[in-house]
DNA sequence: AGCACGCCGACT
DNA sequence: GTCGGCGTGCTC
């Protein structure tokens, strides 16, 4: 008998051995083998038995890991799915269905869920709630896939319908995954579920360890948990009977891997669901224009919340000119009179604010007034952030850091000067203004340690801290009754990037963001300060119009002929020579030109990555453009063959790129 | 991904 | 004549 087997590499095709006597009745598909490879020994995945092999000298299988199939039939046919769509292999695609953590001494059980009280009273629906759900459970019932958008202002209930989706598929002996953004899955969305469904609720996310991991992993393939919630990776979850996939904030940009297999939970989640008969339900107050567009065309259906439960008014939105302030003070600080005059306020008042700039650091950059030279990373040629808490020039890139250097050192004649403000600077400043009050940061740099983030949040909840600034950590998630007041330093940063979604990305933030004023029984107030008063983003998330700027956003793609109209796919070339770097982005670029069939295939480039240099290594990208992603990938694979490169380079490929 | 093989430029 | 750069190909 012969195994074929998958391998977690960049080799796009299986390798045959030959099955030990003793395994012949017991070796299926799905289970993970130990396997001689060349001079290694790897980990691969069987994907086929057959009787017979074409190749001459076969080795034979060292070891099985698994009792039974790690992949059942149908996760091995996601992971089909996956390697195809997303253009990796297959065995890429199925080491990333399984937690690495698996692979070796037995786990600690974890014993089923003790049956406990739960609190059994729900809270009742609202009009808007109960025709959603009817809709929700109407499809549920019937037992066919389904895609739902479930689009909701912030505070309109969108978990409360979630709760309800998953607590009608545990009735129908189904199970839920629930995915949420990696800065999504605070303290308090956990204890929401946890209240509703106790020790049935499963955690997955990053920061598990191997040992948790390999826990969970068992106690859902197993049976006998029924409820995930987890980031991305967490629509793998080995849960059998999958009866609704819920992605709470559908719209957010950490759904999608930035490592090979380079997918999308969305998608993954609808490729899945399709599978199992389940429905999904992707939530969001500012649906991703892609899935509002498929909404629109029926392919989903649409369900709107358009009300904050209780009567809870939006909050009322401010843009301040920041160009006016500019010209009629002198010297101008990170806030404007009027978002300083509001802050004084909430500090007087005893309430809450939260202040957002997306940027980490204390200045942006160091630059020479004299001959305007920024100080950037020798690896990755961006500029350097200054960290005040360390006093050094960090990359935000490759986190290379520095000390500040006093002199330009390009031309030696200017003193360097810190321009710009990121988080930390504007910590200081409050600190300056407000020495009595308590202040926080929260961004990347603060919420590193384990549990960092949950004692931040009993602190702003116990009112410890009065004045909390972040990056767009802030916007996410936090609920506290005694914000009244949201700030917004800067709605520019994500503006001014080069990238096609910078419209989209600034509406979102600027919304979510406003959504945390407001939410207790005082009014809440949202200051946005800007240099583009009249930049549709903005002015539609001041206005509280998501279809104004559906409506602007939809044109403009269509004119350019960019998702959702087409799809795109990435291609990378990555090495450490400038000149081959290039040469290889060229050949491949030639080599796509020469084979692609017909005129429904455009290619852009190659031009050099945003970042040309990472790390030392110099990039160079070639954009696929066409209606169809599997002739995208046809073309792609053909292309680079079974290995993933050309002339020696190693070429990343990212479908649907963000 | 690793690793071996093989082909051309600069040295003891 | 040999050392070693990296382009090419292979792994059942």
């Amino acid at each position: 008998m012969i195994a074929q087997v998958v391998f977690n590499l960049p080799v796009d095709r299986a390798f045959d051995y030959l099955v030990p006597e003793a395994w012949r009745t017991t070796l299926q598909p799905g289970m993970r083998v130990e396997a001689p490879f060349g001079p290694r020994r790897l980990i691969g995945t069987v994907v086929r038995l057959r009787a017979s092999s074409p190749i001459r000298q076969l080795k034979t299988l060292a070891r099985v890991l698994d009792p039974s199939p790690a992949l059942t039939p149908e996760r091995l046919r996601l992971a089909e799915w996956l390697a195809g769509y997303y253009c990796c292999s297959l065995g890429q695609a199925c080491a990333s269905l399984l937690p690495a953590a698996l692979r070796l001494r037995p786990v600690v059980e974890d014993p089923a869920a003790p049956a406990e009280e739960i609190a059994e009273e729900m809270p009742e629906l609202t009009g808007e709630q109960r025709r959603a759900f009817g809709r929700l459970s109407a499809a549920m019932h019937a037992g066919r896939h389904r895609t739902f958008l479930l689009h909701g202002v912030t505070g309109s209930g969108k978990t409360e319908l979630y709760l309800r989706a998953i607590a009608l598929a545990r009735e129908q002996g189904r199970s839920a995954v629930v995915l949420v953004p990696e800065i999504a899955l605070t303290p308090q969305a956990i204890d929401r579920f946890r209240e509703r469904f106790g020790s049935e609720v499963m955690l997955w996310h990053s920061r598990l360890t191997a040992r948790q991991r390999a826990v969970a992993w068992q106690a859902l393939a197993g049976g006998r948990r029924h409820l995930v919630i987890g980031t991305r990776s967490a629509v793998f979850a080995p849960v059998p009977r999958l009866g609704v996939v819920i992605l709470d904030e559908e719209h957010d940009p950490s759904y999608k891997q930035d490592q090979a297999p380079r997918y999308h939970a969305r998608e993954v989640a609808i490729a899945r669901a399709r599978q199992a008969a389940a429905v999904v339900i992707l939530g969001s107050a500012t649906p991703s224009v892609e899935s509002y567009y498929q909404a629109r065309r029926g392919r989903f259906e649409l369900l709107e919340l358009t009300r904050r439960v209780e009567g809870r008014k939006l909050p009322d939105v401010e843009v301040i000119d920041m160009r006016q302030e500019f010209a009629h003070r002198h010297r101008v600080g990170p806030f404007s009179q009027r978002l300083a005059a509001a802050l004084r306020r909430v500090v007087d008042l005893r309430e809450q604010a939260i202040l957002l700039l997306n940027r980490r650091g204390f200045a942006r950059v160091a630059q020479c007034p004299t001959c305007g030279n920024v100080v950037r990373c020798p690896q990755c040629a961006v500029p350097l952030i200054y960290h005040a808490g360390a006093q050094q020039m960090v990359c935000h890139y490759c986190n290379v850091r520095q000390a500040v250097p006093e002199m330009c050192p390009a031309c030696r004649r200017g003193y360097l000067r810190l321009r710009g403000a990121g988080t930390e600077r504007i910590e200081s400043e409050l600190h300056r203004l407000f020495p009595a009050s308590g202040i926080a940061r929260m961004d990347t740099d603060t919420t590193r340690p384990r549990d960092s983030h949950r004692r931040l949040y009993d602190a702003i909840k116990t009112q410890q801290i009065d004045l909390l600034v972040g990056t767009q950590m802030v916007a996410k998630g936090l609920d506290i009754p005694q914000v009244t007041l949201v700030g917004v330093v800067s709605a520019d940063t994500a503006l001014n990037l080069p990238d096609f979604r910078a419209g989209e990305r600034t509406f979102d933030l600027l919304t979510q963001v406003a959504g945390r004023a407001g939410r207790g029984a005082r009014p809440g107030q949202v200051l946005i300060q800007t240099y583009c008063p009249t930049h549709y983003a903005i002015r539609a998330a001041s206005r509280h119009d998501y279809e104004a700027f559906y409506q602007a956003e939809i044109r403009m793609r269509r004119r350019l002929a960019l998702p959702p109209f087409v799809h795109l796919i990435e291609l990378t070339v990555q090495g450490f020579r400038q000149d081959r770097v290039q040469d290889a982005a060229e050949f491949l670029a030639r080599a796509l030109k020469a084979r692609r069939e017909g005129g429904r295939i455009t290619l852009l480039g190659p031009a050099p990555h945003r970042v040309v240099r990472l790390r030392r290594s110099y990039r160079w990208c070639v954009v696929l453009k066409g209606p169809s992603v599997p002739a995208m990938t046809r073309l792609v694979r053909q292309v680079l063959r079974k290995g993933w490169g050309v002339r020696g380079l190693p070429v990343i490929v990212d479908v649907d790129p963000l």
